[in-house]
RNA sequence: GGGGACGUAGCUCAGUUGGUUAGAGCGCUGCCCUGUCACGGCAGAGGUCGCGGGUUCGAGCCCCGUCGUCCCCGCCA
């Protein structure tokens, strides 16, 4: 293998098969970067050592194919080249064959400089070439591959779930598949494999795993591709924190093939203490909290700053982002106050209140607060950002204080992010330090829909709210204080996966559906199967599913999931490469009884 | 569905207030070169300025539309 090769095979003979990475011609004497998976070794053909060979060389181009026959030499003195694995040594070729030729690739595999996403996409099987992509792909090779193992010593068993069936009760919109037998009739492919492995519960393999695909026909981000892959397991008899010691051990022993050693158990939180702390269901630790500051502006402070009375006050703190000139300032205010817009919030301006004597003692306190914030950096060259309620803004949020919470944890993102090159808290060092995992636990089980005026299963109807809700009639007369046993882990700031203890009990089930407002007929219509197998002993169960994805993006250090996956789609979910989505003939629309409409 | 950025040579990009024949680096082609490793030297080829329309004596540049890529909001229970 071309990237192998060191010292030690000095003298060796050996064949290399690979692709020209860069040709160097001095006439007599020609270089050639040969490089296949694991590296790239220099092979040097000279017209005194094979003509042939040499003549070749000449031929060679850029990506070609060759196969080099020949001897490992050591490098002479001053002629070793420290950056690369290989430079101790190179090959002295006595044959070369051509395997194949190759047209002048539209960019460089071998290049540092890469081309645009669109050109990327189009010739995926050069990009893929690139040493990068192809870390990022042994790199996910190896993380799947250790997860897998350690589920199965762990007694799991990875069973396979069908990726034509039907609707379930996922959110999101279903791919669908027309079906030939079936006139009208349709398979959707699985957002998730939630009903089958729940299924399978009942079923009696207590520990199930499948790293499963799933498609989801919904808008793309950055880190949401329509066709995904995750860690799906479910488990029987637990407790949520059994669930969490099995998922904190994959991925102790999945970052371990990246070098990384993690410390578990992984720090906790409930959703609540997220809201109020970082004003996020899924922080990021990289980053201070967020400071409460309600109590320190009294109510007379409140009046003469015109700050609304009932709303809390929150601060936080960028590191070592504080220095900044006067215009900057400013600037920073207007784009604080622009992204703020109407909703009622205002920038509170410390520094300036510290010039007033009658302020001058609040803002200390502000400060010596805020400084105090984990993880900080305790200098006094922090940014300090404090945001205010104007009088008279409740009522435009409906009285919710949790929007304001929201409001300012988004601000904190923002900011973070602008500010990214001064506060360093995104740089990678290579260790732990860089991943910060969370548990985020007791969500809440209902959502409500502003627009339709109902109720919605924040997570999915089959989640076990808290036994004390259900027993304190929560279901029926307060639903918006209902607990769910719903849990998420979050990474950096990125959602990694969620999971829940279920609903093993038909009688739960069915008041569950009633508290959304579903008939008993309803429900049967949508979930039938499902509500019958339920009814046949189903053990208590629960589990989670995280985002392979995701895991390996954020481990590459990627921040597009295109980066970890082979073939991926464009934001608009189209495949640059093969061309699709196509129309498909005429011939194939009438098999499957489909006819295409234009609406205008 | 909405907002933003971008689109000029194969690639990365520059292009002034609308003004002569649209440039650079890399790559590519040919020739030269025995120690380069982002090799070097000389010469050369390469353009529907995304596409369509408009304004103008004149458009890469201004206006309208449209297509594509990326980012964000909505959406993703």
């Amino acid at each position: 293998m071309c990237g192998e090769l060191r010292v030690e095979q000095d003298g060796q003979p050996v064949v290399l098969m690979g692709w020209v990475n860069r040709r160097r011609d001095h006439g007599n004497l020609i270089f050639l970067d040969v490089r296949d998976r694991s590296g790239i070794t220099q092979v040097v053909l000279d017209k005194e050592v094979s003509g042939e060979a040499h003549a070749k060389a000449e031929a060679a181009r850029s990506e070609y194919v060759v196969a080099v026959k020949g001897k490992v030499q050591r490098r002479g003195a001053g002629l070793e080249n420290p950056n690369m694995p290989t430079g101790a040594i190179e090959v002295v070729a006595s044959e070369l064959l051509l395997l194949n030729e190759a047209k002048t690739p539209p960019f460089s595999p071998a290049d540092d400089a890469i081309a645009n996403e669109e050109v990327r996409l189009k010739y995926r099987y050069l990009d893929l070439r690139r040493t990068e992509m192809q870390y990022n792909f042994a790199l996910r090779s190896r993380v799947a591959m250790a997860i897998r193992n350690y589920l199965v010593e762990q007694g799991f068993l990875e069973i396979e779930t069908p990726f034509m069936t039907r609707s379930t009760p996922e959110g999101a919109r279903d791919y669908l598949v027309p079906s030939r037998v079936h006139a009208g009739h349709f398979y959707a492919l699985p957002q998730s494999p939630q009903i089958f492995k729940q299924i399978l519960m009942i079923s009696g393999f207590d520990k199930y795993f499948q790293i499963a695909r799933c498609f989801r026909d919904e808008d793309l981000r950055a880190d949401r591709q329509p066709e995904f892959t995750q860690i799906d397991l479910e488990m029987s008899f637990p407790q949520q924190e059994k669930v969490f010691r099995v998922v904190e051990g994959f991925l102790t022993a999945a970052f371990k093939t990246a070098s990384i050693s993690l410390t578990t158990p992984f720090v906790q939180m409930t959703y609540d203490d997220a809201i109020k702390n970082y004003g996020i269901d899924k922080p990021d630790m990289r980053l201070p909290a967020m400071v409460s500051l309600t109590a320190e502006l009294t109510p007379e402070l409140r009046e003469t700053l015109k700050i609304e009375k009932e709303l809390p006050v929150l601060g936080f703190v960028i590191p070592k982002a504080g220095t900044l000139s006067g215009t900057q300032k400013r600037a920073l205010v207007e784009e604080i106050r622009a992204t703020f817009g109407d909703c009622g919030l205002d920038f509170l301006d410390v520094a300036r209140l510290k010039t007033n004597d009658a302020f001058a003692p609040l803002a200390s306190t502000i400060e010596a607060k805020l400084s105090s914030a984990e993880p900080s950096t305790g200098t006094d060259a922090d940014l300090i950002i404090v945001v205010t309620p104007k009088i008279g803004t409740p009522a435009k949020w409906n009285f919710d204080p949790q929007w304001i919470y929201k409001r300012v944890g988004a601000l904190r993102l923002q900011l973070a992010a602008k500010f990214a090159d001064k506060h360093g808290r995104f740089v990678k060092t290579g260790t732990e330090a860089d991943f910060k995992f969370l548990w985020v636990t007791d969500f809440p089980m209902y959502e409500w829909d502003e627009e339709t005026k109902v109720w919605n299963a924040a997570h999915h109807p089959f989640t076990s709210p808290h036994e004390e809700d259900i027993k304190a009639g929560r279901l029926t007369n307060d639903k918006g204080a209902v607990r769910a046993l719903a849990y998420d882990i979050v990474l950096n700031g990125t959602e990694l996966g969620s999971g829940s203890i279920r609903i093993h009990r038909q009688d739960v089930q069915a008041e569950i559906f009633r508290s959304l407002g579903m008939s008993d007929a309803e429900a049967k219509e949508r979930f039938g199967f499902f509500l019958d197998a339920l009814e046949y002993g189903t053990p208590p169960h629960g589990g989670i599913a995280l985002g392979l994805d995701r895991i390996v993006m954020i481990l590459a250090g990627a921040t597009s999931l295109r980066e970890v996956i082979a073939f991926p789609k464009t934001a608009k979910a189209i495949d640059l490469m093969v061309d699709a989505p196509t129309p498909v003939s005429d011939q194939q629309m009438r098999e499957l009884h489909l006819k295409t409409v234009v609406r205008s």
